[in-house]
DNA sequence: ACAGCAGCTGTTAGCGGTAACATAGCGGAC
DNA sequence: GTCCGCTATGTTACCGCTAACAGCTGCTGT
C-alpha cells in the first residue's frame, strides 16, 4: 500500500477503495466495472462484491477525461411545455435506450442567445452528439456547432441548410398543403391565429407556405390574429372570439398549433356555430393528447416520434464527425380532415 | 514552448491552443475564463481575442476534475409527458438561472428499477444536488441517497420519511379535503377513477385519504375505474362512460388527474348531463393548461411551481451536505371548486 | 524443450484543467 | 533605503480514471 491515505471517512469513494477492499489493483477493478478486457471468474465476483458492499458510484468525470469519450447526447429544444418536444424526446430516450448513449437536455426559451448559451454549455461537456431543434441559429451557434467535432443533428425542418445532418418536415409544405385542403373544400374567407414568437420559424415557415398557397388561388387572408403566453386552450378560445367579432363572415380559422385550435373549437361548439358546415377549423401537430376532444381537429401530424428516432440513430450510428455533408432526412406529415373541414 | 505538440489540425482545442495564440500561461487563460483572481485588463482582452477566435470551448470534465466541483443539479422525475414535471422544471430553472447552477433531467418511467440506475447514472456525474420525484424508493437507491453527499431534495409529496430534505404537498391530506368538500356539498354516491399505476404513490395516498375521509362520513366509493396508458382525455371520457353506465345513480366523479376529468367533463356536457346539479366532479393538479374549457373542472392545486422554487432554493443554498436532516417544506394546495361541485 | 500465444493482472503515463503556492514588479510608509 | 503589501503572472502537483503496454502464468504444437 504505497499511497494508503488519510483515513477521511466522509471523503468520496474512489476505485482506489474498492481496490483495497477486494485486494487487486485499481485497473482491475476498472475494468470489472466497465466489463472490458479480461478478468477472471472469482476475482470478478471479488471485485462486484466490495464494489457493492462500499457503495461505489464511478466517477464518470474521471472516467470521461481518461478515456476522451463521453456518454452523453446533447438536446437543445425551445421549450418543455409545449409537448411537442417531451414527445421528440421519447423519441430519442427509446433508440439511445440500448447504445449506452444517454441524452441531456437543455432549453432555450426561443431566445437566440440563449441558445448560443445552451449550445456553449453542452459542449463544454465534449459529448458524443448534439441534437438540436431548427435550423436557425446566430453565426457564433453555427461557428461553434461546425467545429465542435462531433456530429450534429438539426431537427424538426428541413427548409433551409442544415450544418450538418437534418431530420425534419418541410413546414412550408405543411402550410401550402393544409391551405390547398382548405381550398378544396369550398373555404374563402380564411384567417389566421397564431403565437407572436417572432423566432418560432417553423409557425412563420407554416404561415408563409399557407399565404403562398392561397395567394396561388387567389386569395389571401382575411384576418390574422396573434398571441404571447398563458394558457394555449384559454388564449384559442379568446382570439377566435376576437376574430369572429371582428370579422363576422370568415368561414375558416387556420391555427399554429393544435392547442390554441382545440380552444377555438371549444369555443365554436358552445357557441352553436355550425362546425364544418359554416366554420372550418384546423390545427397542427396531431397531438394525442387532444384525442378526447367532442370533435376531431382537423390537424397534420408533425412525425414527432419518428424525428426524434432518426436523429437519435444518426448520433449512435458512429459516423465519424464531420465527414462532409450530413445526412437530409425528409419526413412527411399526413394531413388528418378530423371533423372539422367538410367534406364534398 | 517546451511541451509544443505535434500540430494535429483536428485535435480538439485545449487551454493550451489559447494559452499559446495569446502569449501568456494556461493559468491565466483559466483565470479569465473563470472570471476568477487578478488578471489585468491588456491581458483579459488578449486571452478573450483569442479563445473566441479559436472558437475554444472549456473542457468541464477536465474542470470538474480538477476543482472537485461540477456545476450540475440532477432532477429526476418518472415522466415529462405529465405536464406536472416540465412546470416542477421551470420552477427549478427559474431559481438555478442566476446560481451558475445547471438542471440535468433524468426519467424513470414510473419504474423502481429504473430510478435506481438514473439515480446511479446520475450521481456518477458528481452533481452538486439532487432532486428527485417522491419519497419512495429501493433500499438501493436509498443508500446511494444518503451516502451520496450532496444535498437531496425530495419533492411533490411529504407523506413519509425523506432521506434528507422534501419540499411538497400531503397528497392524503389533499384527498381527504376534497372528500369533505365534496360531502359538505351533499354528494353521496361517489366513485373513483384514476391510472393503473402502482407506482404512482402520489396518486395511491390520495385516494388513501380521499377514502378514509368517505369513510369517517360513513360512506364509501359506490365504484372505480382504472386505466393505463393512451390519451388522458380519451380516456376520461371513455372511463366516465363506462362507469356511468355501469352505475347510473352515481352523482360524484373524483378523477386522479386534471386531464382524464376533462375527459370525463366533455363527455358529461356532451351528453347532456346536469353538471355540478345532478352530477359533480372534480380532477387533481390545477392545470392551467386546462383553462379554456367550457366549464371550470374543481381540483386542487399541486404547487408545482412553488416545489421547484423551493426544492431549488436549497440545492443552491450550500447547506454543507449531510449536515443532519435536512429541511422539511410543507405547501398547502388550495381547493378550487370551479364550476363542478354545486355551492349550497 | 521451447517458441508462441492466450488469459489474466499490474505499471506507467497521461487526459485538460485548477488549487495552492511561488515569484516578480512596483509604489508608498517609515 | 528597506520593508511591506498588493497586483499580476507563472509553476507544480495533483484530481480519479483509463489506454497502452509490460509481465507472468500455463497450455499448445512441434
Amino acid at each position: 500500500m504505497t499511497h494508503s491515505r488519510p483515513a477521511d471517512p466522509r471523503r468520496p469513494l474512489t476505485l482506489r477503495d474498492v481496490s483495497e477492499a477486494s485486494g487487486v489493483s485499481e485497473m482491475t477493478v476498472s475494468r470489472v466495472l466497465r466489463n472490458r478486457g479480461d478478468v477472471s471468474g472469482p476475482t470478478r465476483e471479488k471485485v462486484l462484491e466490495a464494489a457493492r458492499a462500499l457503495g461505489y458510484v464511478p466517477n464518470r468525470i474521471a472516467g470521461g477525461l481518461a478515456s476522451q469519450r463521453v456518454n452523453l447526447v446533447g438536446v437543445v429544444i425551445p421549450s418543455l411545455s409545449n409537448m411537442v418536444f417531451p414527445e421528440v424526446l421519447t423519441g430519442i430516450s427509446e433508440i439511445l435506450e440500448g447504445t449506452g448513449l444517454q441524452p441531456v437536455v437543455g432549453v432555450t426559451n426561443y431566445a437566440p442567445d440563449r441558445e448560443e448559451v445552451v449550445i456553449y454549455e453542452m459542449l463544454s461537456w465534449r459529448p458524443s452528439g448534439l441534437i438540436i431543434a431548427g435550423l436557425e441559429h446566430t453565426a457564433a451557434a453555427r461557428t461553434m456547432l461546425a467545429q465542435a467535432g462531433v456530429p450534429v443533428v438539426e431537427i424538426m425542418d428541413i427548409d433551409g441548410t442544415p450544418v450538418d445532418a437534418a431530420v425534419g418536415i418541410s413546414h412550408r409544405r405543411a402550410g401550402r398543403q393544409m391551405a390547398e385542403a382548405i381550398i378544396a373544400a369550398g373555404y374563402r374567407r380564411i384567417a389566421f391565429l397564431g403565437t407572436q414568437m417572432p423566432n418560432d420559424h417553423r409557425a412563420r415557415k407554416r404561415l408563409e407556405g399557407f399565404e403562398a398557397a392561397l395567394g396561388k388561388a387567389g386569395l389571401s387572408l382575411v384576418d390574422r390574429e396573434f398571441y404571447s403566453g398563458g394558457s394555449a386552450l384559454l388564449k384559442g378560445r379568446e382570439m377566435t372570439e376576437a376574430v369572429l367579432s371582428r370579422s363576422p363572415d370568415i368561414d375558416f380559422l387556420y391555427y399554429s398549433n393544435d392547442m390554441i385550435g382545440a380552444g377555438g373549437l371549444l369555443y365554436c361548439l358552445d357557441t352553436g356555430l355550425d362546425v364544418p358546415g359554416k366554420i372550418g377549423l384546423a390545427g397542427f401537430n396531431g397531438m394525442e393528447l387532444l384525442d378526447g376532444l367532442s370533435r376531431k381537429l382537423a390537424t397534420m401530424d408533425a412525425c414527432r416520434l419518428e424525428v426524434g428516432r432518426h436523429a437519435a440513430e444518426i448520433i449512435a450510428g458512429k459516423r465519424p464527425a464531420g465527414s462532409g455533408p450530413g445526412e437530409l432526412i425528409e419526413l412527411f406529415p399526413v394531413l388528418q380532415p378530423g371533423d372539422t373541414i367538410r367534406q364534398r
